[in-house]
DNA sequence: CATATGACGACAA
DNA sequence: ATTGTCGCCATAT
């Protein structure tokens, strides 16, 4: 779904968010599989920063042994998220739009005076 | 229309 | 921490 797309392009970089988080935010309440879905079915080129989309455990979701696997976790150790032994400290990477919102735009006001 | 499928999630053992 | 169940929901058959 275009929607979700949209939502995980929105994921600032060294955050991550659950595959629930994002359908919710997209407008898809109890939708994590269709995140799941729809990142599966992403076209050819597409530039969605889809390793940003983690479980809500803050689990990878690819078998630790698969190759994609490793794949997410060096993007995501290159944007600076940290994962040991496969998990990522959610409490402390968790995108939270709201928040941003309220901390990042605050902020330029507070750069002019 | 009936089933089967997941890059899921919450919960009980 | 692990494992199994069940619920969810858009798609695919």
């Amino acid at each position: 779904m275009q929607r979700i797309r949209e939502t995980v392009c929105e994921i600032p970089k060294g955050r991550v968010a659950s595959y629930g988080q994002i359908a919710e935010i997209a407008g898809i309440h109890r939708g994590a599989r269709q995140v799941g879905y729809t990142l599966r079915h992403l076209p050819k080129g597409h530039a969605v920063p889809w390793h940003r989309v983690v479980q809500s455990s803050g689990r990878i979701a690819f078998d630790k042994n698969g190759p994609q696997f490793e794949r997410q976790q060096n993007r995501l150790i290159i944007e600076g998220v940290t994962v040991s032994a496969g998990r990522i400290d959610m409490n402390r990477y968790r995108w939270q739009p709201d928040l941003d919102e309220l901390l990042w735009k605050p902020t330029s006001a507070w750069d002019e005076s």
